[in-house]
DNA sequence: CTTGATTCCGAAAGCGCTTTCGGAATAGCG
DNA sequence: CGCTATTCCGAAAGCGCTTTCGGAATCAAG
């Protein structure tokens, strides 16, 4: 497989290994000649260094690692590979490598870590979605790996992170629910062991005060994230004493549950009641009515963690790389005037 | 970082680097006394081998590549997500790695795959949507390194692969469509340098002999593998001389835009025109209608890959590993018998 | 007891590259 | 022209592990 190697140059210039090695990789003694004449015949021969035994020599691993989500779900992995596919563009300038890794439960990720950690295989790791309290990230301090996360831990003050203002953004969402007329906000969280999910009810609580309006723990749903759990929740909301006349949900695709949910109910989503949803997902386009949604700025975010974590891999302090990027609301077909004549459920009753 | 190596073990225990490694590894020259000493010190101390110095050492590379499509498109890659998932998890009892690459562009593909083989830095790839004549499976055959193909190329007798029969797949489509009294169905099909653009075309042509309907090239449409291009291609097939009265395309992606072309013509889908995607994708269910489509088997395609790759790299013939899956068609709401009174645009006029 | 077969472990040679170090060849200087 | 700087390259020592080989110690058998 390997044919060429350093030692098959070096015999064919009749020069040292060493020489061949020096010459490569341009260091300052060795002579334009012979650095022209090497460089030549490794072109010639499609010579490759063997990354291995680079890597052994060098002691780094220019590689970093992804840990994917344990627990994946279709519908919202598009965010997946757009990171990666960033995370390789950012990491291809240097010709590193990007492995990903999958812990087989959330319980398994920490001795992920971990065993990625001390294995040596890789001189940096990005994270996603993390926990309130995280020990991948504690441990990762503790090994001294260079990270970075995709999101926010609770306290996020001494490390990397690279994150969209979900909080504003609920915020934001309530504000305009509210200057449409709505008081009666629904919200379908998730778990909120994850981080994110906090700070996004935190947002719509805030929303809420911002505007004067009490918050109202029946109008509070926490769903896991998926469709069919979206539109469990948005039933259940529905089918309150008080029901909503808009909802905000955590995620699309829950919104899209929730869009199912309204449909069930006998309502029209959009005009009966008004959905939010936050990520901005491609497909909410295509959904019906489709989905409006605070969009996160998905596009080169791959590409920006990476080159924040190569700055980090390189020396940088971690803490002068994070990121807040801020979601901005899109507007589609899923949200609308309260209507006056507001037929819910419980009036049809 | 790293802290704990062979050497610091063996000085530990009082005995030789070497007879530590091959306790660690079993090694039937080793007594049941000592390996078991040796284990509950690495244990102990946390040891986990260098990656990187076993590898060179063993020369194999316990890790594999997925080179990920170079174009990618937000709404087409949970298939994507899927089959990476699929592949850490049978990588995982191995406890390889996995690699993600991306070429920057179609025409780089190949330039990568080269430096992959000759890097040395894994023992198998896998490829996705194979080109009907795939250089990058000419490369990989010459540096004899294993590797499956997810889907096919023209001449795929040689090597392994994994791939839906989707002409037979279309084949069904059409002759559900037939079934519901269809004569003029259209085709919006991908760019046939796939080789599963051009399978899926054929299968459409096939059906349509099938069904003794002739074929009519105004009734097909190339598009690329997007949404938008979908619409483009289904305002074309809507707007022409002989519009059909139902529509199969290459992908659910295209078919979502279809859905919106007729829904711009001022038709109803799957009343007015019946759409049939393939996938099988999630968020088919929450279209509007919902998108009856032909659904692959996309499950545990990943894990099945993965483990035939491996059973290649162990020396497997690698014409034994072939495996064609079928889709089944999944009905839901896009397709529908012909109208009697069926108004098209042209009628209309 | 002696001898041959076993069992078990130490020593050492790599894997293919990088990098330090020293010295030969060359150049620069007085 | 002699002597000290430079320039450039060869040699060798790793990086941390695996694996072969041989030999010491133990065992069984004669």
């Amino acid at each position: 497989m390997q044919r060429v190697s350093l030692k098959f140059l070096a015999k064919e210039l009749g020069i040292a290994e060493g020489t061949v090695s020096r010459a490569l990789n341009d260091y300052p003694d060795i002579s334009e000649a012979t650095r022209l004449r090497v460089k030549e015949a490794a072109e010639h021969y499609g010579y490759k260094a063997n990354q291995t035994a680079r890597r052994l020599a060098t002691g780094v691993a220019e590689a970093v690692a992804y840990l994917m989500p344990a627990n994946t779900n279709a519908l919202s992995e598009p965010f997946v590979s757009q990171l990666l596919e960033g995370l390789t563009q950012s990491l291809a300038k240097r010709g590193w490598d990007l492995l990903v890794v999958q812990a087989a439960s959330i319980e398994e990720e920490a001795e992920t870590i971990a065993k990625l950690s001390s294995s040596g295989k890789v001189s940096g790791v990005v994270i996603s979605r993390p926990y309130k309290q995280d020990s991948r990230i504690d441990l990762l301090r503790k090994y001294k790996m260079p990270f970075i996360v995709h999101g926010r831990s609770v306290s996020h003050d001494d490390y990397a992170w690279y994150d969209v203002d979900s909080q504003s953004a609920f915020m934001d969402a309530v504000d305009h629910l509210v200057l449409l007329g709505h008081q009666k906000i629904g919200f379908v969280g998730a778990p909120t062991y994850y981080h994110f999910a906090q700070m996004r009810l935190d947002g719509y609580r805030d929303g809420l005060k911002h505007n004067g309006l009490s918050f109202d723990e029946n109008l509070v749903e926490i769903a896991e994230l998926s469709d069919d759990a979206g539109e469990r929740a948005g039933v259940s909301l529905l089918r309150s004493q008080t029901p909503p006349t808009a909802i905000i949900c955590a995620t699309d695709t829950q919104a899209i549950g929730v869009l199912a949910a309204i449909r069930s109910q006998g309502l029209e989503p959009g005009k009966d009641v008004s959905v939010i949803g936050y990520d901005g997902l491609a497909f909410g386009k295509h959904t019906s009515p489709p989905l409006t949604t605070m969009a996160q700025p998905l596009a080169h975010s791959g590409r920006q963690i990476g080159d924040m974590l190569l700055a980090i891999i390189d020396g940088g302090d971690p803490i002068d790389y994070q990121e807040l990027r801020s979601a901005k609301l899109v507007r589609r077909m899923s949200d609308g005037p309260v209507r006056p004549e507001n037929k819910t459920l419980h009036e049809e009753e």
